[in-house]
DNA sequence: ATGTCGTGGACGCCACGA
């Protein structure tokens, strides 16, 4: 089973990319973030043409998440128990049943500066999520977490830590919100990059992928019981290469579970 | 690092978010 998450950062300026990738790699999950649009104007058809069902949560403009699968895609939820608005509920989670495995797509609040309100947003939006994953833990089908967390968890995810300091993505307590996740018992899945640092995201300004200035936000989390099931896991650094890239690029992992 | 992208308004650039 070949399951993936990829901030696409807007699904229609990213379409051909999109289709192309997902006919290139055929993942039987894959997680989207940041697809700027609302559920009715979603390409819907593009997508089900490679023979996958679609869930999304998308309003519009900002954030939006969905979940593609080819292995069946049931008990759809959007949002999660109690979580913050900004000031209202924001398209940032969207979970289903996919092959056995129940998988989360997520898009953490950004933060923008340590004295922002939206860094407290962030925070709150964290907490509320730990709860919700704590009940999700105890159900039936391995937990898998994923999404852009724009968290860097440790000074190796990023190009340079002396950069960070007073940055959001790198302070303690995100750092503690994204701990107390794993601590939830789950691995944070170290995916293996093609060539460098294994980085998942570079800004597009300043030459920023090309001078290897990157950070790890891109994360997947997994049942111990799931993790130990992985056969490869890497980070497809060539979807941000070329004409017309995200500025993300998508991690992918292979379990030797059978979608069941 | 602040160098580029994405969106949408009412444009033909600007404001905003990342």
């Amino acid at each position: 089973m070949r399951l993936a998450t990829w901030n696409v950062n807007s699904v229609v300026a990213r379409l051909p990319r999109l289709v192309e990738w997902i006919a290139a790699t055929t993942p039987d999950v894959l997680c989207l973030q940041e697809t700027k649009i609302a559920d009715a104007a979603f390409p819907r058809a593009e997508i089900e043409a490679l023979g996958y069902e679609l869930a999304l949560n998308g309003d519009g403009r900002w954030n939006g998440v969905a979940i593609i699968s080819r292995v069946g895609l049931e008990n759809v939820t959007r949002s999660f128990d109690r979580e913050p608005g900004f000031p209202g509920v924001e398209s940032r989670a969207l979970s289903a049943t996919c092959g056995g495995l129940r998988v989360w797509s997520i898009y953490v609040p950004n933060g923008r500066t340590l004295d922002s309100e939206h860094y407290t947003y962030k925070l709150e939006w964290l907490r509320a999520l730990l709860e919700a994953l704590r009940v999700e833990k105890s159900r039936a089908f391995p937990l898998v977490v994923c999404g852009d967390f724009n968290i860097a968890p440790a000074d190796d995810d990023v190009w340079d830590p002396a950069a960070f300091v007073g940055s959001t993505h790198v302070s303690v307590p995100e750092r503690e919100a994204f701990a107390s996740l794993v601590g939830l018992g789950l691995d944070d899945i170290h995916p293996r990059a093609m060539k460098g640092r294994p980085f998942t995201y570079w800004d597009y300004r300043a030459g920023m992928f090309h001078q290897g200035n990157g950070m790890r936000i891109d994360l997947v989390l997994m049942d111990h019981a799931a993790a130990a099931r992985i056969t490869d896991a890497y980070i497809d650094r060539e979807a941000r290469k070329g004409k017309g890239p995200s500025d993300h690029a998508p991690v992918v992992i292979d379990l030797d579970q059978p979608a069941r």
